[in-house]
DNA sequence: TAGGGTTTT
């Protein structure tokens, strides 16, 4: 076949990197492994972390002769950071430069036509499909980390699945790689729509260390934050050096058991002027240890050999000693230093003899917080990370020994109906379970103590759901759409999301005009077999290069307006980036902390009062905070000095910059003449501008629109300043951090609700109720155009408008008539009709409508079919669909003489010859 | 008047 290479790619390897590349399990499977990939179009590899999967099976690859730079190899991460430090460490092994192996992630990348070995995020290669269905630039595709089963990985595999026997059809056959860290691939095996020879499955061994599993005996029904502060006293005080890491859910619960811990293990803090202490960690100075070292004369840490095991621990016996995991390389407790489930009380007493080096770890922490888990513990101290969970996946700590693992994972749940969010904390997955024991094993023998015992560990999940079939889907439709893949449930998705997801993202994508509306007539069947097989709009075209969610690619769509367009890409950059602000809350180790903090806080509220601006400006409400803040900070400079004094977080202020930066790019290759650039001295809006956000930011939101209780309708308290959503019975409120929040607007759209001790509305803005029936028609019921104010003839769309009242789906608010278009029907070529004879459609004709026969209002009367000139008229224009005037226009190019006799019925017989002279009275 | 894990185009 002509895929399989018939070269041997020399590699100039140093002899370091040699050598330690001989010490990787995955070498000695280089053969295997090459034989399945040239014999086998699909071959899945399994090994676990420290496999060196990811880095060896790209120079297995490159070796063989599978790269060239017309046909360069893919490999997938999905995470950034993964993407960049790949490529940076295969280049360096493999002794070549950044320009033959690269990367490209979102805003960056150092690819050249050079390029042979290609690292990326997931949604960069989904992204380049878009350009490129076949990928015709790769001939291997490998995607890494395929267990942790993230929504672009597993799009990906389903339409890798369908590009590869197509390449195959065209006689350039590309290979794929899933790459797996567990045996957890049956989603991908046993799913014969997705492949239909199953393809063979590879393992590897990964060098890792045995890390041994202690069980609690009892699980803590609730406290497991006071289990995880017993549990680290113990291994602290009785265990040899290593360090610890403990997971947790969430930053308050870290940032109290680290308070705890440094509590009971302190050591001696100088504080230096103008040291940030924030967050309490102790200074870490090495010259202030020494000193304590020397007025303590012990201070070594206990140095028990946990691998011995025939060292007998201290409190054993209330272990549970028939623990056990089903996986192979952890291996169960046995006879080794178990910990007893601690319940005692004496580990609060503070012992400074023993200093521990607490730190926090979460992926909102400053990452130069973050970054001191890396650095070595200052000598003579422990260190013990408190973390949740991006220490499972995202963050790699070294020296880690001792695992304290609660068991628990705070994670956020979507209602499929309402689309309301909250977060809550559930049992993690047997495979999360051993990802974070797997953790004490980088770097020698390790121990993880899990505060739950193996029955309730045999209880859980094997692994946890796919992200697919958790979140809402409308982005990822969109993008299948712009793929032209129609019927979406019909894709070969390795898990496919559950189909009131997939109807609920085809809902919104027609209500934002997206998606072309299914048919409302015809067979019963048909209409719902249409209902999710709807074909992209050339709207839905645009937006979907637009690398946001789909509500906010519609407001930048519609932003060419009035020069909105900076204005929106900022806002929709700001609502795309969380936590733009600074959190102030968690409580400080000392009172001048605390006091700072309220200071903080207290400017931040002041700012945002003004980044909220003045008069109508403050009903653009929490989105005009963002674009105030954006603002401000780009005028700045976007200086880290700047961020740190207002209270903004400097990584979304950043990663804010770098979005404008490419939504502006993206908005100048749909439209050339635009011409936008990104304005660090960006004016703030105009009044009219803000009105004009405040009406696309609607057109964005529609189906986001909450209006608030009328006094009347107040039944109960729990209504009292609370707001009705069309889908939500229950009461919304608005976030008391909005600064909308004292103002209760009648109508307004929010970004997202969150429940949480109420259903909370957050990014809130005001909206006018008469701009929802304009804005927002597919969400309204309209009722009969009303005859006052009557009909007219709009010049600029040459179409026939009314005023009509309507009511919101759902939810019947009854809402301002408002000027629409016509509704279709006879009716409305009556008024075409009428308007035509007046000489307001043709202004040609304007001087016969002193002459006519009879008065054009006549069209209008019940009894019109009495004249045959009505009549006549009427017949004429509904044979040509003519009820506007580009309707009537096409008409006349088609057929000159169209609509003459008609016409000539309605003028005396003496100016017929002259009419028909000029007919059609305009030129086409 | 609140309280939020983690990723990505």
């Amino acid at each position: 076949p002509p895929c399989k290479p018939a070269v041997f790619i020399p590699v100039d390897r140093s002899p370091e990197i040699q050598e330690a590349r001989l010490k990787l399990p995955i070498l000695a499977e280089e053969q295997v492994i090459m034989e399945a990939i040239s014999e086998n179009p699909i071959v899945i590899i399994c090994g676990e972390t420290g496999s060196g999967k990811t880095t060896q099976v790209p120079q297995f690859l490159y070796e063989a002769g599978y790269a060239s730079p017309n046909g360069a190899i893919g490999i997938t991460e999905p995470r950034r950071v993964a993407a960049v430090s790949m490529s940076q460490r295969v280049a360096k092994e493999m002794n070549l430069s950044h320009r033959v192996v690269s990367y490209q992630i979102r805003y960056e990348g150092n690819v050249t036509d050079e390029t042979q070995i290609k690292f990326m995020t997931d949604g960069v290669l989904l992204k380049e499909i878009q350009k490129d269905f076949l990928l015709s630039k790769y001939r291997v595709v490998i995607i890494d980390e395929a267990h942790e089963r993230s929504m672009y990985t597993d799009i990906l595999i389903g339409l890798l699945s369908r590009i590869v026997p197509l390449r195959q059809k065209k006689g350039l056959p590309l290979k794929l790689i899933i790459m797996s860290a567990t045996l957890r691939v049956e989603d991908f095996t046993g799913n014969k729509r997705l492949f239909s020879a199953t393809p063979p499955v590879i393992q590897v061994d990964a060098r890792q260390f045995p890390v041994t599993v202690h069980f609690n005996k009892k699980t803590p029904l609730d406290d497991y934050s006071g289990e995880c502060f017993r549990k680290v006293c113990k291994i602290h005080r009785m265990l040899p050096p290593g360090g610890i890491l403990v997971f947790l859910t969430g930053q308050a619960e870290v940032h109290s058991l680290c308070r705890r811990l440094r509590k009971a293990f302190p050591f001696q803090k100088t504080k230096t002027a103008g040291e940030e202490d924030d967050k309490g960690e102790p200074v870490e100075e090495t010259r202030t240890f020494k000193k304590s070292r020397k007025r303590r004369k012990v201070l070594t840490l206990p140095k028990i050999d946990l691998d011995n095991y025939s060292v007998v621990p201290v409190d054993e016996g209330d272990e549970d000693r028939d623990a056990d995991t089903d996986d192979d390389d952890i291996a169960g407790s046995d006879l080794d230093l178990d910990l007893g489930d601690g319940d005692s009380e004496e580990d609060e007493k503070s012992d400074s003899s023993l200093p521990l080096y607490v730190l926090p770890l979460y992926s909102l922490l400053a990452p130069e917080k973050q970054a001191k888990v890396f650095r070595s513990p200052p000598p003579g101290t422990r260190l013990c990370v408190v973390a949740t969970n991006v220490a499972e996946t995202s963050l790699t700590i070294p020296g880690i020994k001792y695992v304290v693992d609660c068991g628990k994972v705070k994670k956020r749940f979507y209602d499929r109906i309402t689309g309301v969010s909250s977060f809550r904390v559930t049992w993690i997955s047997q495979a999360s379970a051993n990802q974070r024991a797997g953790r004490a094993g980088r770097t020698e023998p390790g121990h993880c103590y899990r505060l739950y015992s193996s029955a309730v560990f045999m209880d859980f999940e094997k692994f946890s759901a796919p992200e697919i079939t958790k979140r809402p889907v409308e982005d990822l439709i969109l993008q299948m759409k712009a793929l032209n893949i129609e019927k979406v449930i019909n894709f070969p998705f390795p898990t496919p999301p559950p189909t009131e997801a997939l109807a609920a993202a085809e809902e919104l994508l027609i209500a934002l005009g997206a998606l072309k509306e299914p048919p409302t007539t015809g067979r019963l069947k048909q209409q719902l077999a249409a209902k999710l097989s709807c074909p992209i709009s050339s709207l839905g075209r645009i937006m979907a290069t637009f690398p946001v969610a789909p509500r906010y690619a519609k407001m930048l769509a519609l932003s060419r307006q009035h020069n909105c367009l900076p204005y929106t890409i900022t806002m929709v950059a700001a609502m795309t980036v969380r936590e733009l602000f600074e959190e102030f809350d968690s409580p400080a180790v000392s009172e001048e902390e605390t006091a700072r903090r309220k200071g903080k806080r207290a400017r931040l509220l002041q700012m945002q009062r003004l980044w909220a601006g003045q008069g109508p400006m403050q009903k653009l409400g929490d989105l005009m905070v963002m674009l105030g803040a954006v603002g401000a900070c780009e005028y700045a400079g976007c200086a880290r000095k700047f961020c740190d004094d207002n209270g903004l977080r400097y990584k979304a202020m950043l990663e804010i910059r770098r979005l404008r930066g490419q939504l502006t790019t993206a908005v100048n290759s749909v439209c050339a003449d635009a011409g936008l650039y990104v304005d660090p001295k960006m004016k703030p809006p105009t009044e009219a501008q803000a009105t004009y956000l405040r009406q696309i930011v609607l057109a964005g939101l529609g189906d986001h629109i909450a209006r608030k209780v009328q006094a009347e309708e107040l039944l109960d308290d729990k209504w009292k300043n609370a707001y009705k959503t069309a889908l939500l019975d229950d009461p919304v409120f608005i976030h008391p951090s909005s600064v909308l929040f004292k103002e209760l607007p009648e109508f307004v759209v929010y970004q997202e609700i969150v429940e949480t001790t109420k259903l909370y509305m957050k990014g809130v803005s005001a909206v006018e109720p008469e701009w929802i029936p304009a804005l927002l028609p597919p969400y309204c019921h309209f009722g009969k155009p009303l005859e006052n104010p009557p009909p007219s003839y709009c010049p600029e769309t040459g179409r026939i408008h009314c005023h009509r009242p309507s009511v919101f789906y759902r939810v019947g608010w009854e809402l301002p008539a408002v000027e629409v278009d016509y509704p279709e029907g006879i009716d409305r070529y009556k008024y075409f009709a009428r308007f035509l004879l007046e000489g307001k459609v043709i202004e040609e004709l304007s001087s016969y409508s002193q002459c006519l026969l009879s008065s054009p209002l006549i069209m209008l009367k019940t009894w019109s079919k009495l004249q045959p000139r009505t009549e006549s008229l009427l017949q004429a224009l509904v044979a040509e669909n003519c009820d506007n005037r580009d309707a009537l226009l096409a008409a006349w190019k088609k057929n000159p003489k169209y609509l003459l006799s008609a016409y000539c019925q309605w003028i005396p017989e003496a100016m017929h010859q002259e009419l028909a002279k000029t007919w059609p009275p305009v030129a086409l």
